[in-house]
DNA sequence: GTTATTGTTCCAATATATGAGACATTAAAT
DNA sequence: ATTTAATGTCTCATATATTGGAACAATAAC
């Protein structure tokens, strides 16, 4: 009631770096936050994201129009994403580069061998996603669904990846502090980390061991592309009480056959 | 040389119906487009979706920025989509509904009795899309990517979706032509699938039988929603010589009873 | 060497996004 | 039952970001 500047606009800045379109900044923005706190209400979203509430509303509704988030029925809607996201993400998934055709053969040797799941996530930035998952034979007690995603130095198959970059990758990603999975508080101390990753590089594969209680636990090694850069994660996963570290120890070699045969598999298109 | 009618804009028609973003309607188009053609170049791009050059240029850098987006590193960049609808789409997945969850332990108890794989798909339009495969402990030659989409009448999972569905929408369904699977001419006449589908609701399950050379066969049920609407759909895959009429139809039982299972987990919340 | 495409940048014109406020409607609180 | 708070929805004047033709450079094809 004081001040009345009607119309002013924000600036493209809010929405990212370089000549970039500041509706699609917002609508992808949208989409995403969407995805991660569906259902979700256009209030409680604005709030949230620090935008106007109209502004929000109006690209709701946009994305409702072409397909990509949906409502539920009740008289206050609900958002939620639709199907489109995974229809995309499947196709790109299909085509992409060759990985997953080079490396299903591998990976379903790989679990009649050993009879547990196995895994294969690709990198995405600082996180590495679940792109293929096969499931042991053996009795199995996790199904992760494809399109998870992590921070790489929470998975077997993130670390030897990230053991691998070089130096100067390394260093952006150790610039940002790193936290353990399922704590909000407790960073890694990077030197930790540079030392467990020291070792991966000369063993050449990672372990992670899950705590008893309904966990999981998984040994991961690094797939490279034709020029050497390692850019995706195969790993043996199974549940903790089935898999301490030895069983896991006695795994490595087949692993790491396994992935340096996608490896190779990759190099010669 | 001859018109000069500089900066004259495109409506919103092109983009879509209500007051709708022009620029994020064309930007998703985009995305979607992308992932279809990938790996495709900026002018050919614009060709086939008949939009200016510089506009699809300009879209292309900004979704690079927000990273929908990425380049590869030749001379002449070609297009593809990142891992980022994969990570939206998966976060979707998970939360949605609880159909996952509740679909999983079943799924799991299926390909242990039966030894094959089992698919579940979420009905997205007139589409089918999977979100979650679970691997048979027999030999398996056929692994279908997760974010896969066929037609509602392409799959046995779909064809028992469209068979429990509403008249009024099987309707409007049938108003469009439909082909069969892997033809682009060959039409399915309307009768004939009206008659498969009053048989696939008497039975309670479909079965759809693949052409022997490397082929799939398989048996689908519906699940329902606690209001009775069929959503998704069940099925169990195989290699067609090893699932033959014979063996899809003994798994029949065992099937309508998981798909019934599902249903009513979902029901009760 | 010549020609045809492709990627990239510029810029004026204008169509479009923006966001505060107001209202109706529903849920929570008293 | 009545009040209070919060939510979804809509309108509108203004500022501005999108638009697309054209020109240029860089690459590929002939």
């Amino acid at each position: 009631m004081t001040d009345d500047k009607r119309g002013s606009k924000g600036t493209t800045e809010d929405a990212g770096p370089r000549g970039a379109s500041r509706p699609v900044g917002l609508a992808l923005r949208l989409v995403e936050r969407v995805a991660e706190w569906q259902p979700i209400g256009a209030s409680d979203l604005a709030r949230r994201l620090a935008l106007p509430k109209a502004t929000v509303h109006r690209l709701l509704l946009a994305l409702e129009t072409f397909g990509w988030l949906e409502r539920d029925g009740g008289t206050r809607p609900l958002w939620s994403v639709s199907m489109r996201p995974i229809a995309v993400g499947g196709r790109a998934i299909e085509r992409k580069s060759g990985l997953r055709i080079a490396a299903l053969s591998v990976m379903d040797a790989l679990r009649h061998e050993t009879g547990e799941s196995v895994h294969l996530g690709l990198i995405d930035g600082e996180n590495i996603v679940l792109i293929e998952r096969i499931d042991g034979v053996n009795s199995v007690n996790i199904f992760l669904p494809v399109g998870t995603s992590w921070d790489l130095s929470w998975s077997s198959g993130g670390k030897s990846v990230l053991a691998h970059l070089p130096e100067a990758e390394l260093e952006t990603y150790l610039q940002t502090p790193r936290y353990r999975r399922k704590s909000e508080t407790d960073i890694i101390p990077p030197a930790e980390l540079r030392r467990e990753l020291a070792s991966i590089r000369d063993r050449g594969f990672a372990i992670s061991v899950g705590v008893p209680p309904a966990a999981s636990s998984s040994i991961g090694a690094a797939i490279f592309d034709k020029r050497g850069r390692p850019f995706a994660g195969l790993s043996i996963t199974g549940a903790s009480d089935r898999l301490r570290e030895e069983e896991l120890l006695a795994l490595a070699p087949q692993l790491v056959a396994a992935a340096r045969r996608i490896s190779i598999g990759m190099s010669m298109d």
